[in-house]
DNA sequence: CGTTTATTTAACCGATTGGTTGACGATTGA
DNA sequence: TCAATCGTCAACCAATCGGTTAAATAAACG
């Protein structure tokens, strides 16, 4: 039985994926703007978004012919509570999440 | 190029290696033991760990013929830390995660 | 209406994953 | 010394992954 922290972990796995969560955090998108920084097929995209989707980390939307992305962390506070569990982590550290993302973005060149 | 963070969230995407971990915060462990409770090979549970010291996750140390398996959450912090920036969690909540673990060796049936 | 735009689906590909078995090297202890 | 124990390695397997291209569906536009 696949449980709903393999998905979310699956999930966060991959740098693309975690580069649209990224940008989800920003703003909601529809797919096709999402796809435009990537160097790869909108079909490409469209798979990453679906395992986002049922991983829980967004929700999809469609209004006319175009689906909107937005992000949905609840499935991240599972994933975050079970990880809590491994150490004494100091309280939320924006700072350094902010550092993170700049990596992120640098090395995925996107 | 794989980052920490990928090598980090593919590493907890497996039921067996969060189980591993979790059996790890008891205790250091030795190989055969860490692998007694699954209803695997050695060898597969060899490659799990090593899955996991590749990730940062844990760390290995061979006195003798023994391999002493420990718990090292410096890799967790990163991918704590990243996933913190998606949501205003509540503060660390381990009674939270005492559920989450026994769900989860409920789940893995080990 | 026909065309363009937005997105998914299907078929395919090579690489990776999670498991197996069997052989192997290294260490221990009788 | 010799057998048992600890753990990894190599080869293999089916299933999944991350990508492609091409076709299909659906909505909007002129």
């Amino acid at each position: 039985m696949e449980t709903r922290l393999d998905l979310v972990f699956a999930a966060l796995s991959d740098p693309t994926r975690r580069a649209i969560l990224t940008m989800l955090l920003e703003d909601d998108m529809a797919v096709t703007d999402v796809a435009e920084p990537f160097e790869m097929s909108l079909a490409a995209i469209s798979k990453h978004l679906t395992i986002l989707s049922r991983a829980g980390l967004i929700a999809q939307e469609k209004r006319g012919r175009v689906k909107w992305c937005k992000l949905d962390p609840g499935a991240l506070r599972e994933a975050s509570v079970w990880m809590q569990g491994f150490g004494q982590f100091e309280p939320v550290n924006l700072d350094a999440f902010e550092r993170f993302l700049e990596e992120e973005l640098r090395d995925d060149s996107i």
